[in-house]
DNA sequence: TATTGTTATACTCTATAACTATA
DNA sequence: TATAGTTATAGAGTATAACAATA
């Protein structure tokens, strides 16, 4: 029988690794979910941002790559129906990317299936959900997810 | 004064939230690292699971993608002479991917600028870590990280 | 003059299918 | 016959640079 040994390991490099695990399942599962959904993964993180219409320019920058990708990837999803690109009256220079009807029901989809991860959590007491919140928060300094 | 009222939220929707937050700040530091190392994201990916030579076909299934593609990335990670092709002598149609010299420099170099988040968790004492594995253990069903 | 978005170009990733060499 | 890896092909993402329209 082996005996697990107690690890002289300090907590964090342990916390460490299991927060590399989350990390793993959660990174499958947003692959998993585009691909289902026929989304590449940079189209189901830009459908993702779109929460509310954006200009391409905050787009690009939300999504970390320049202006003129952002051109191609919402050439494309506008083709598919799900986005449209919309005149901002304020500054005619500006295009606003706006979600379509069938746009708003892909980005619902693809979120539902992300939700999953955290059944990860229904197995903890609510108490321990509050424990675990708090620990994060802690852990956290304030700054926003994007 | 901002008197912040005890949300009402369940804890698992915020614990959900600091998650997110915490997912997006790793992907962002292995995007950013990926790129200050001058490696194509599927490229860091591929040079992190090389902690021992694998076979090409190995390397596809961890990656998820299709043998063809790891051709092309081995290929180019060769030609940067990180990596090399090595036959197995057990069965010849096999080609282990080794890591070279340069390549486990890289490879560390990259490691060294992923383990900065756990910087984040430098702020809870050693209880509150120890309190957080637990919690994390309790709540990751065993399944390898991979 | 600076900014928003596009176009053109070149490179990489990715999936599929057809191929080879081994088993 | 099945498997490991390659090649060919096509579609998509990405960065860079040059450009038009607008500010």
């Amino acid at each position: 029988m082996v005996t697990r040994q107690p690890t002289i390991e300090s907590p964090a490099v342990e916390v460490q690794e299991l927060l590399r695990t989350l990390f793993g399942r959660q990174r499958r599962r947003f692959l998993i979910a585009a691909a289902e959904l026929d989304l590449h993964p940079a189209q189901a993180g830009t459908l993702l941002q779109l929460s509310s219409p954006l200009p391409m320019n905050e787009l690009a920058s939300r999504l970390g790559c320049d202006n003129s990708n952002v051109t191609g990837l919402i050439d494309r999803l506008e083709a598919r129906k799900v986005v449209t690109r919309q005149p901002e009256s304020h500054d005619r220079r500006i295009k606003l990317v706006v979600l379509t009807a069938a746009g708003h029901r892909l980005r619902r989809e693809l979120l539902d299936r992300l939700r999953q991860p955290l059944d990860d959590l229904a197995g903890l007491s609510e108490a321990e959900q509050r424990q675990l919140r708090d620990l994060l928060r802690r852990a956290l300094p304030d700054e926003p997810a994007h």
